[in-house]
DNA sequence: TCGCTATATTGACGATGGTCGATGTATTGA
DNA sequence: TCAATACATCGACCATCGTCAATATAGCGA
């Protein structure tokens, strides 16, 4: 195929949409860890500033991410990557380049969570 | 006074509230800081089950946390006092019993950054 | 084919964090 | 005053994580 794109790691179940609110019932430990898998990927202040310079931006390429956030390029492709991993951002590779979109139904589902 | 109760940590201004949400601007690097704290207290399996628990409960005191979480006493002292810290809890002692409620408030807010 | 560019991976280092045993503190009841 | 209970703090150990320099991989243009 003509690109690849980087989702979550398959094998664990789809955390966050996994679970009922945290209000409704006890949270079971099984969903407790694959949850915080997903705030553990928003704990770091780097990552939650290229979430949102790729929520504002639409579509960035990991180059446009290393001059605003000031870290260096392996740094950023490790972030880029825990939040993909997370499934809180999308990649595509195309020709050299890697842009990254934000899965909003994933934020949506991080909400519901919190509901 | 006759109850103490435990809130976040003073001086940090309000983490969460503090800032628009993710996808409305890009996200200034000292409120990345304070909203990274806020996940962070979230980004761990017990602290998300003692929350659950808080949330079900209503009031939940510590010695009703350890058998469900099956951690020991001085851990969950510690989780406790993490998500206090991070204000998604606030904690009233009467008699020898600490008493946790949930702060709803809070988890809005949360809610609300990753509108 | 040969560089140049964009990104990923590796390896190492220091820092942070989860856990528990031991101990300290406060409250209650006898 | 004394013992028991509920919780907090301390100290230590081990695992995980953020960071970067070095290196590897892949795509593109000449």
């Amino acid at each position: 195929m003509a690109t690849t794109s980087i989702d979550r790691k398959k094998g664990a179940a789809d955390p966050v949409a996994c679970c009922a609110p945290l209000l409704a019932e006890p949270l079971a430990e099984a969903d407790a860890v694959d949850l915080a898998r997903v705030f553990a990927a928003l704990s770091d202040p780097v990552r939650l500033r290229i979430l949102s310079l790729v929520a504002t931006g639409g579509e960035v390429c990991s180059c446009d991410l290393e001059a605003p956030i000031g870290k260096s390029q392996p740094t950023i492709s490790h972030h880029t990557k825990a939040l993909a991993e997370a499934g809180l951002i999308t990649g595509e590779k195309r020709g050299r380049w890697m842009f990254w979109t934000i899965v909003p139904e994933r934020l949506a589902a991080v909400r519901a969570v919190l509901s």
